[in-house]
DNA sequence: CTCTAAACGAGACGGTACGTCACGTCTTCGA
DNA sequence: TCGAAGACGTGACGTACCGTCTCGTTTAGAG
């Protein structure tokens, strides 16, 4: 259980520059973002980025993750209604991205994984496979017991639902805004269409 | 009716280079086309090209668009049959979205939206209005005629199947492939939970 | 006779660089020139320089030759006195010389010179043939008239001379300072010993 | 006489360096010499090197300087007879400065000293001092005794012998190679104009 | 048939960011 | 405290791309 030799890695740095990437993507889209602002911002050497992230797509994938990650994740709930349980997570998570930050970092992500030809596939499985499990689960519980029928296929919802928010991130605030109304009607014609 | 001075433009270089965007975006992502590219596979001045877009992002757009419009824009149907002509429209843009020639196309249009600030309003009002009028076009004709409940909202329904195409197309070839099955079932229950 | 293709270089920014450099060069050493300064000095893009110069050392061997050839080029003279033809010329290199801006120039391309493995022996040549050369022929000359013995080496003279001015210059403004007595004195020494 | 507390330094790591440095030089040039590859070269650790010298320029200096104290500073010899002692020196150094591994050694010295501003007086001090001093004292030796007119100035002649020898080893291989000659008629030149 | 004017291929240009490399410092561990 | 290893901030390197410009050439209509 020995340590490499040499001088460690200051962990401390990881969370300085992921805060700057986000910072920055605050006032200027993925494209506008340079390695040399992130490092300037964040007060490291460029060589530090390079160390740890391969180019500027998977650290502002990682930026943005990591954010998302601990604000963003709203797991499903589970009190036993399942249109209920679907209401109150497609409200959570559209009043999160119709947060302009939110929105910003969640288009930075896509950008991200747009911009380059190999990574997007891995980028994407690290956003939305966590999400989409949650509501696989919750909806496969749901057929499970007997609340939706057998034939049911939890993918399709998950999907009609994460699509229904990328659709309205990438929209833009003004042309994509739903409001609370439509999220319910969305999950009442899905789980009466199910039942 | 007179025409301005001077030689006019050459109507074929447009083709010739949407076609060479096309061909160079089949091999390499947004960020990685570069308008050098495109000049020098059209055999074509860079000041051609700024002499008739702004930037990469229009002209990107215009390819994917042009393209979009030759094969891939099909109206919705209407055979008085809302669920068999939501069924024809999402299996036909299933089918389109899955090659992968044009899944690469999409993805380059989308990435040309993420990449700047400004654009990205006017490049989804392009790529998704069209389309989603035609669909809230047919589906607030079932309203009217009856087959579908009044309070239903024809937006909501619009952006659960577009939705559902956008997250198929940016999860990648792999991940987010649905089958017709997924499709029919989809359709049907939001039809069912609308009726 | 024609052009090539395309915009022609601009003869202009020729001239401006090399100021530039000449200009730094009289706050900095060879070594503390960067690349960026020369562009930014000169309005002109990196890229300028890397189209016409391929890396620093031929851009300040340029620059250095360009004025020395314009102001500190002294052609021997020949006025039949071999002696006072010496005298003049090299007091006037001495004088040339021990001006400091035009000592940091010399030690600028000593630099160069000394810098890359490959190019050393090209920039000697460029800067030291047309020097020695004159020197040479006069000695010649004499040695031809029968002014000086027929066994005398003009090289042997030139090499002199020179090597005492590039001491000279390269020991810095304080330890080598040589006073017109001792060029004059040298002089003496080598052509009395050559009669 | 008491030692200082904590582990003494490794004597032997100074010439494990100094040949690394050496090493190196022979293959590339001053410029392209970095702290990284002597480093790796000698098994040492950077901050072993940055603790004995300031930077690399005194680095490569006393590298230098340490092989040509070893093999290269011939003292001026005494015989009596003060031409044929100058011989015997421009002689000795100038096989010393032909052999190619030497001429790399002094160029990379040269290029240390005309690289940072600030330093290139002590290091030229360090190098041509105890050379000149030697000569100025032979030839003043040869004044005091008669040998030479009471109004030679001894720096006069040190300079051209050295000038000339700094000339050949910064000429280049090709260009500045002299023969045993030409160094003959050099010295026979200044005594019998110094006589 | 000349003249004017704009489009065209080519490529130089200023600027900005890229990703790499070297310098000289700092921080860990073990000797 | 020294030493090897290597992360660190700084900043220059040489390249690539953007969008503009400047050439000489080509292609139209106007006179």
């Amino acid at each position: 259980m020995s340590q490499p030799p040499g001088r460690p890695r200051d962990a401390s740095l990881h969370a300085a520059i992921l805060d700057a990437v986000r910072e920055l993507l605050l006032v200027s889209s993925y494209a506008e973002l340079s390695m040399d602002a992130v490092a300037a911002r964040a007060q490291v050497g460029k060589k530090t980025l390079y160390r740890r992230w391969a180019s500027k797509a998977p650290l502002v994938a990682e930026a943005v993750l990591d954010a998302y990650g601990r604000g963003g994740s709203f797991s499903v709930p589970d009190t036993g209604n399942l249109r209920a349980d679907l209401h109150t997570w497609l409200i959570e998570h559209g009043e999160f991205i119709t947060e302009p930050a939110n929105a910003k970092l969640i288009r930075a992500l896509v950008a991200a994984a747009a911009a380059s030809s190999g990574d997007s596939d891995a980028l994407y499985e690290q956003l939305s496979v966590p999400q989409r499990s949650g509501l696989v689960d919750r909806v496969r519980g749901a057929v499970d017991t007997g609340a939706l029928r057998a034939d049911v296929d939890p993918d399709v919802i998950a999907n009609a639902l994460m699509g229904t928010l990328l659709l309205q991130v990438m929209s833009g605030p003004v042309a994509g805004s739903l409001v609370v109304e439509q999220y319910v009607a969305l999950v009442d014609a899905l789980v009466d269409g199910m039942v």
